[in-house]
DNA sequence: ACCTGAACACCGTTCAAGT
DNA sequence: ACCTGAACACCGTTCAAGT
């Protein structure tokens, strides 16, 4: 191969490295190369730079990771124009959910880090003012918000590493384990089609908030 | 110190090692030491054993852990005498999520590896069936599933490492940087007490029933 | 069939040194 | 203040060898 030489270096562009370019860079890599290629070493090498520039930056590849949660978290838009408390749910974990599903290698990574992003604040202060709206109390809406947030990441997690990977997965089941082994229900349900992880998802949202009006109602 | 010698070999009983006795120790280590302590080489001389005598009855690290799953989900007592099909989900949900928070570290284990184990398929079964009594078709009650699923395990893993880790968790909360940033509604809840996991989930459980009844009633 | 020890190609991180 | 290279104490896994 002519031209192929290893120019790793001088990858950064002349203002050097801060901590806003080390995460971004990190989900462009993690994005490109899948969650395994986050390393100290491999994300220096994707920056051009030595393993140990990157410890001015983050303090640990934990930190690294919270850093890249924020980050992520931080840029979506929850902004609504719809003001019916339901509506505003609705935009609010389906917005979240595409940022998730935007970035899988980065939320596998999150998955192991012992402690969810600050930023999970601004989803819950946007639900409980929607629950506080449909006349549900304090108590009651932070349990709302756990229950949404809940299903929501549940569900984006499944979806990210579920058995269930494409629409047509039916095939694969059929062909595991589960053949005359008393799961009848799943045979059955398995053959059908117009199933998919997004309109899975808005059932989902569709059947809590209709549990969450009524319960509002008989208050 | 005078007993205090290392005797880590020899600790199998008679009749040596396989996948069974593997995965069940690999639980007990892992509910002792928590999930980092799960390595190869950790396991191996908690066995009293050579690292590579492992790979005789797992194929590998991924393996390992995926039988650990499997290993967990198929313990877990799903009997149930209550034949009301709210009922029935309510008690196949709760033992699993007992299950789960038994054995954090384990979960922890699982959240890092590729693809759920096939044991989901048993509380799959569970709820397609019971939502069939509740005259829901079957496309809807595989979405049913899902939302039953992916909010009891979000709620679990959320549990496990989110930013709630205990009741008193306002005071951490408000610790930290939300303060004054416009998260008025959040501050107001953070103050009051009565919220904990588990009634968050039985509420959660509530409101999903509450939602999928109504959608039963209405079709 | 099951186990061992040595080795390989990786990790994250510390430390001493450079500018 | 920011970056480097060498080193340390780990990983999972392969391989050749033992019983």
């Amino acid at each position: 191969m002519p031209g192929k030489v290893k120019t790793r270096r001088k990858r950064l562009g002349r203002e050097g490295l801060n901590r806003e370019r080390v995460l971004s860079e990190a989900l462009v890599l993690a994005d490109r190369e899948g969650p395994e290629a986050i390393t100290m070493r491999g994300l220096a090498d994707h920056l051009g730079v030595s393993p140990m520039a990157l410890y001015n930056h983050v303090s640990s590849k934990k930190d690294l990771v919270q850093g890249l949660a924020e980050h992520l978290v931080n840029h979506v838009d929850f902004s609504c124009d719809d003001s019916h408390w339901q509506e505003r749910i609705r935009s609010c974990f389906r917005r979240l959910r595409d940022a998730c599903l935007a970035h899988p290698s980065a939320i596998r990574l999150m998955e192991t880090v012992e402690v969810a992003p600050v930023s999970v604040f601004r989803p819950m202060e946007i639900t409980l003012a929607a629950l506080d709206k449909a006349g549900i109390g304090s108590a009651d809406a932070v349990k709302g918000y756990c229950l949404l947030i809940g299903f929501t990441m549940g569900q984006v997690s499944y979806e990210i590493r579920g058995p269930f990977r494409s629409f047509d997965a039916g095939e694969a089941l059929r062909r595991r384990r589960i053949a005359g082994a008393g799961f009848s229900h799943i045979e059955r349900s398995v053959a059908l089609d117009g199933w998919d992880f997004t309109s899975s998802f808005e059932f989902g949202l569709s059947v809590i908030l209709a549990g969450l009006q009524e319960f509002a109602l008989k208050k």
